[in-house]
DNA sequence: GGCATTATAGATCGATCGGTCAAGAATAGA
DNA sequence: TCTATTCTTGACCGATCGATCTATAATGCC
C-alpha cells in the first residue's frame, strides 16, 4: 500500500497478510455474514487501522476479491496454460480440484461463486471483479482446449469452455451444499466427454 | 397455519401470499441482505404478526426455502418428468431455464443455490432444506434420463444427472455475475451431448 | 352479552452494526 | 533534538438490528 521510506510511524503488519485473512473469513461466511469486529478479532488489528489500510467494509471487500483473484484465480488459469502436462489432465484437474478440495474437508467453495450469489446484484464493483475472475478462468480453459483441438472454431471451443466453467461453479456449490463426493466424482469424469 | 373456526380474531392476511413475498425477499438478497423492515415493508404486516405466524428470523427464512421448494422445485421436477414431451426435450429445457430466465430480465438465480453460497456451512437446517431440493431435481433427472436411455446402469445414470444439475447450478451462477447470455446458450446447446 | 382466545398496532428493548475521533506512540528528515 | 507525518489505541457515535411487551380490536363459543 505505501513505500517504504516515508515519514511517520511505520505501518506494524503486511497489507497482503491480513488481506488474506480478511479473504478467508468474507469467502466463508459472505459480505453480511462478517463483521468489523469479527475482522479484528481474524487480524488482530484496531478498526481505526483497518479502515486507514483497506477503507471501508465493501472496499475490505473487493480488495479480498482482489486477493482471490491474485492468489487463487491466477494460479488456477495458470496451471491450465502450462504446456509440461497434457492440455486434457490439466482440464480434468481444474474440473476436479473443487472435489479434491472437499476431500481434504475444505467445502468453502469458491469465493467468486459465493461472491456472486451473495452480492452480484447489490454492488456493480463486485459484480465487475467476479465477471473478471470467471472470465480469466474462461480464456485459460479455451487456450487448453485449443492446445488440445486445434481444429476446432473459436466459437465452439468458447462454448466448451463456458461449458466447463458452469460445470466447475455448479461443483463448487454442490459440494459447498454437502452433496455427496463420490457421485461428483463419478460425475465429473462423465464430464470430460466434453473435452 | 391453523384450521378456521379456531376461537379468537382471524388472521387479516394468507399465510402462503406473505410466504412467497418473503421468499422472494431472501432469494433475491439472502439471508442477512433482509432486515425485518425489509419485510415488514413488503409484506404490510407489524413485526409482531410476522413472528406470531412464521417465528424468528431464521424460520421465516427456512419456511421461505420450503415455500420454494414446493413452488419452483415441485413444478420443474414434475415438468421433468412429464411424459407428454420427450424426455431430451425436457431435460434441454430445464438446462435452458436459467437462460430463459435471463432473457425475461430476472437474473435471481436459483434460491437453492443462493442458499448454499450464502447459507450452507452457518445453518444445519438450510443445509438439509437445500439438500432436499437438489436431490428432488436430481431424482427427476434420473427418471427423465431412464425414459431416454432405457439400456444404461443406474450408476451411469446416476452420474449423469449430477452432471446436469451441476451444470444447471453454474448456469444460474454464470447468469447471476452477469455473463453474456448468448455464449451461455451456445454452452447448453453443447452440453446437451451429455444426455 | 360475557368470556376465552387470538391478532393487530405501536412503543420499546438491549445488542450490535459500521464508522469516526482524540490522544499518544513511533518514525524520517532537518 | 525538534518537527512533520503516520500509525495505533480505545473510547465513542448514531443508526439499525432482531426481538419483545403492552394495550386494544376482533372473533368463536357458551
Amino acid at each position: 500500500m505505501r513505500d517504504r521510506n516515508t515519514p511517520g510511524r511505520p505501518r506494524e503488519f503486511d497489507d497482503t497478510e491480513m488481506l488474506r485473512k480478511i479473504m478467508t473469513l468474507f469467502w466463508k461466511s459472505g459480505f453480511d455474514g462478517v463483521s468489523l469486529s469479527d475482522i479484528m478479532k481474524e487480524t488482530g488489528l484496531q478498526k481505526a487501522s483497518l479502515y486507514a489500510a483497506f477503507g471501508d467494509k465493501r472496499s475490505m471487500y473487493l480488495n479480498a476479491l482482489g486477493q482471490y483473484h491474485n492468489d487463487v484465480v491466477t494460479s488456477a488459469a495458470r496451471a491450465l496454460r502450462d504446456v509440461t502436462t497434457e492440455p486434457a489432465t490439466r482440464i480434468e484437474a481444474f474440473l476436479k480440484a473443487p472435489l479434491a478440495a472437499a476431500e481434504t474437508g475444505d467445502r468453502s467453495g469458491c469465493f467468486l461463486c459465493n461472491a456472486s450469489a451473495d452480492q452480484a446484484d447489490l454492488n456493480p464493483d463486485t459484480q465487475a471483479q467476479v465477471r473478471r475472475g470467471f472470465e480469466q478462468l474462461s480464456a485459460a480453459l479455451t487456450v487448453a482446449l485449443a492446445q488440445l483441438h486445434p481444429d476446432q472454431t473459436d466459437s465452439i471451443r468458447g462454448a466448451r469452455a463456458q461449458t466447463l466453467l458452469a460445470l466447475y461453479s455448479g461443483f463448487r456449490l454442490l459440494v459447498r451444499s454437502g452433496a455427496d463426493l463420490t457421485q461428483l466424482e463419478a460425475a465429473a469424469s462423465e464430464a470430460m466427454v466434453l473435452v
